[in-house]
DNA sequence: CATTTCACCTGGTGGC
DNA sequence: TGCCACCAGGTGAAAT
């Protein structure tokens, strides 16, 4: 699934590929659910506009648009990749894929493809005029500081897993990097939120930082199908310590990895380090 | 308000 | 080999 490594690694792609590019004109596909704006609006706001640049904003692709000739952005094309939803760039005479949900050829002759099978991704235009720009309502765990880290969780009663996982909290953690960080913090995923202390979350924060940093260095984890703009796959997958490693030694001391529940997820964790 | 559950989707998997 | 029930999980709406 893509998480904030994953879309970090698609977006600095995109941007060294199309920035200062200039959108020719855009195809939707004619379904309504991976669109939050609707299909023809996209497509008339998106052609003619420049991309000025491409960033990632928690688990969202924030493509900045303007006129031609200045840099200031009058537009974004704010994408979410959902679960199973791919961006890459392309070359426009390539085969199609299956679930192609947007083309968008630029003056370059490049393309830019949004393809995703489930359709749980969403495509959105705004247009800025005097509104602000999109934010993330989560703070962005790769820079948030220790006593804003901790005031997240206080007096919370539901699962330290089930908070991480919480966008309005933080975003970008998905299932993956929340399993991995809570092994590396050595804490388990049902302890409730509230009840963590201040030793556990600094750990905690410490070692998600740690842990999306080395994945961002391994261009992300290609478990189902992410791949990067160019179509190529990650491989911090395989310096996964517990998840989807159900049955499989832990790498630190030996215990085999469980799987539980935990809000609905799939969740990994060693019983011994983390008990 | 905080928290939990469910619907949205399709491809892959495992059982028979 | 083929069919089908079931699972995966990010998010937002609905329920508790």
């Amino acid at each position: 699934m893509p998480e904030l490594p994953e879309v970090e690694t698609i977006a600095r792609g995109v941007d060294a590929r199309v920035r200062g590019d200039r959108i020719a004109e855009a195809w939707f596909s004619s379904h309504k659910q991976p669109f939050k704006t609707a299909a023809l609006t996209q497509a008339r706001g998106l052609a003619g506009r420049t991309i000025v640049s491409v960033h990632r904003t928690g688990k969202h692709i924030v493509c900045e648009l303007g006129e031609a000739g200045t840099n200031e952005t009058t537009a974004q094309w704010i994408v979410h990749l959902g679960m199973t939803g791919r961006l890459l760039v392309t070359t426009p005479d390539g085969p199609v894929a299956a679930h192609t949900h947007a083309r968008v050829s630029l003056a370059s002759g490049r393309e830019i493809r949004f393809v995703d099978a489930r359709r749980f991704g969403r495509l959105e235009f705004r247009e800025l005029k005097k509104m602000e720009g999109f934010s993330a309502a989560g703070s962005e765990p790769m820079t948030i500081g220790t006593a804003e880290f901790a005031e997240l969780f206080r007096g919370r009663k539901l699962a330290i897993k089930a908070a991480l996982l919480n966008q309005q909290l933080l975003s970008g953690v998905g299932n993956i990097y929340a399993d991995e960080g809570l092994f590396q913090a050595s804490i388990m995923p049902r302890r409730r939120a509230g009840k963590l202390t201040r030793e556990e979350l600094e750990r905690l924060r410490l070692a998600l930082r740690t842990v999306l940093t080395h994945a961002i260095q391994l261009g992300g984890s290609s478990v189902s199908d992410y791949v990067d703009a160019d179509g190529v796959k990650g491989f911090f997958q395989l310096e996964h310590c517990v998840y989807q490693r159900t049955g499989l030694p832990c790498r630190r001391c030996g215990t085999r990895i469980k799987r539980i529940l935990v809000a609905g997820r799939g969740t990994h964790y060693c019983p011994k380090c983390q008990g």
